[in-house]
Parts: C-alpha cells; sequence; structure tokens
DNA sequence: TTAAATGCAAATTTTTTGCGTGATG
DNA sequence: CATCACGCAAAAAATTTGCATTTAA
C-alpha cells in the first residue's frame, strides 16, 4: 500500500481529475497508484506495465491519455528526455531540481535544502559525478504576451505541434 | 559575416575538429558558420536549411552526423526537448541557464549574472511570464561510479540506447 | 441513449543506421 | 587503394490520432 503521505496526494490527484469533470475508472485509480507507488519517476512505458498487472487489456494509448489529464490539472510533473522516453512524478508535481543517471538512467529528486545556487558543486553533497546540468525556464517572452499571434514559431522553427 | 568574437569562435570549432582528425570539409564549415551566425539557438532542421542554400544537396544526415561530431568534442550543447527538435547552441557550448518561450520558441540565454538562486523570481528581470522551469543535474551515480555494469538500466527502464 | 473511456492500428516526428558511391590523400 | 564524407532510404523509438466498440451514468 502506499504510505500516508501518498495516501493524500493519491486523493489530491482523484480530486482534482474529478473536478475537472473525469472519471476515477478502475484502470486511472490503478495508475495513479503505479505512478504514486514508484520511486524512480516511472516512463509510461513501466507505468503501462504496472496497470497491465491488473488490467491486462490495457493500452498505452490509456496510459497516455490519463498521463495527459494528469498534465493538464498539474497532478504530475513530465521530465522530458529527447530520444528517450519521459519520465513522470505525481508525488512532487511542481518544478523542482534532479539527478539523473546517465548510466543506469535513475533520476532522483535532489532535496532543495541542498541547492543553494545552481551552479553550486553539488558532487560531494550527492556523490554523482556531475557531468552536466541544465537550467532552462519555460514561459511566454514579452512579445508573446502582447502579441500572441505575431511571433509564431517560423516553418521551421523548432518543435512541431505537439 | 562573423563578428569578431564569433570568428574565434568558429576558429576554435575547427580546431576541436581538426584535432580529433575529421575534415573540415565545405558543408562543415557552413554548418558551423549558420550554427554560429544564428542567435535563435537554431534546431537541426534550421542549420539543413541554411546548410542547403549553399549546397543544395545536403542531406538531413550529414547535419545530424556533424552535430554529433560536435557534441563529442564540447562543442556544441545540445538543448533537449521532448517530442520536438533538439536545439542548439556553438556560441555557448557549456551548461548555462536558457529562456524558452513555449508561444514563438525561442530559446534565449539567461544571462547568469541575473541569476543568482535558481527558484528567484526572474520575470521582472526578463519580462517573461514564467511557467516553469528546469533544473536537473546529469551525471552518474554512487553506484554507478563503482560498479558501472552492476546497474544497467531496467527492461523497460526508460531512455533506451539513444 | 448519449457521452466518456478504451483498444487497436495507423500515422507523425525526430533521430539513427546501413549501404553504396564518390572524393581525397 | 584505403579512408572518410555523404546521399539515400529504411529503421527505430516515442507519441499522437482516428475510428470503432464498449461501458456506464
Amino acid at each position: 500500500m502506499l504510505g500516508e503521505v501518498l495516501q493524500a496526494r493519491l486523493g489530491e490527484m482523484k480530486a482534482a481529475l474529478a473536478e475537472r469533470g473525469v472519471a476515477i475508472t478502475p484502470r486511472r485509480q490503478r495508475l495513479l497508484e503505479v505512478l504514486l507507488a514508484s520511486d524512480r519517476h516511472p516512463s509510461v512505458s513501466e507505468i503501462h506495465e504496472g496497470v497491465k498487472r491488473y488490467y491486462p487489456g490495457t493500452s498505452l494509448a490509456t496510459i497516455y491519455n490519463t498521463i495527459e489529464l494528469l498534465k493538464e490539472t498539474d497532478q504530475v510533473l513530465e521530465i522530458e528526455f529527447s530520444g528517450a522516453s519521459n519520465r513522470y512524478d505525481g508525488r512532487i508535481p511542481k518544478s523542482h531540481p534532479h539527478l539523473v543517471c546517465e548510466v543506469c538512467e535513475k533520476v532522483e529528486d535532489l532535496d532543495i535544502g541542498e541547492l543553494k545556487d545552481p551552479f553550486e558543486d553539488i558532487s560531494s553533497s550527492t556523490g554523482y559525478r556531475i557531468l552536466r546540468r541544465r537550467v532552462d525556464y519555460y514561459g511566454v517572452c514579452p512579445d508573446c504576451q502582447g502579441n500572441p499571434l505575431a511571433s509564431a514559431p517560423s516553418e521551421n522553427g523548432g518543435k512541431s505541434g505537439k
């Protein structure tokens, strides 16, 4: 079972989904539990496996669909990887720092308390051999705030219509 | 033409490639120039367009191949996006913070001087409406340092063998 | 019985790979 | 003539989408 804290999180997630008008179906209930039970920031694939253990017929599309609902309701943090599966954090859905091992692909939370300065050397406190870091902010630039359609992406500007 | 500073960068990149034993072919020379000339952290596609203007037959694979060489020689910073094209910074190839506009998809450098704390509110200093941030460290965890093969990714652990 | 949930398969997109040709030293 | 550069097309891998069916309020 999930501990007390995670049970509370489960309740929050279900409430957020319900408020948005989506049903908590058995598959979705199970998906939430799988997501919360894992401490490894699971991928869609791992979540799929976990749900399939109870509901063998479950399709991958259903997992993607439900994750999408969770994203829309800010109930999951998506950690994106290019060329690899995204990873998901349902326990702490707000932006927070991670440690990513490039060998075993584990994704750990980095306790915020440990981090005073993003350029601080965290090798000694974490034991990780740090190879690179990513500190990026996502939002809406001043141009696009005033004139949302004027500065649409150019033909081949990068991100596609995901 | 490229300014003085970028000319110097171009020289560095060519030297790094040459030292690794790769030829600076006309296409590669042009690719480096396109990469440096753009202040928008171009995607492979944009670079491809830029190179094709001079060498129309150039294939996408060649761009990917050369970018790979640049990565191996630490001459380009790859900014990864899941589900979208990666973006590349040849001007400053070391990890540094960015501002990503989710509307027009521009990627700007955030002057390090502006950033004392990754959780600082940078909305006012940048004019961006910040929606989320990503502060992640990539490296090798303690387990994998001692025992590189013992903690290989599980069957479906996440990242594939990119 | 209407709308939501779901499975399935096809489609999309980005990136990688294999292979053959051609240039170069 | 051996190696590297490179075009081309197919392959991989993750994600999204369209459509038909089932489920359920």
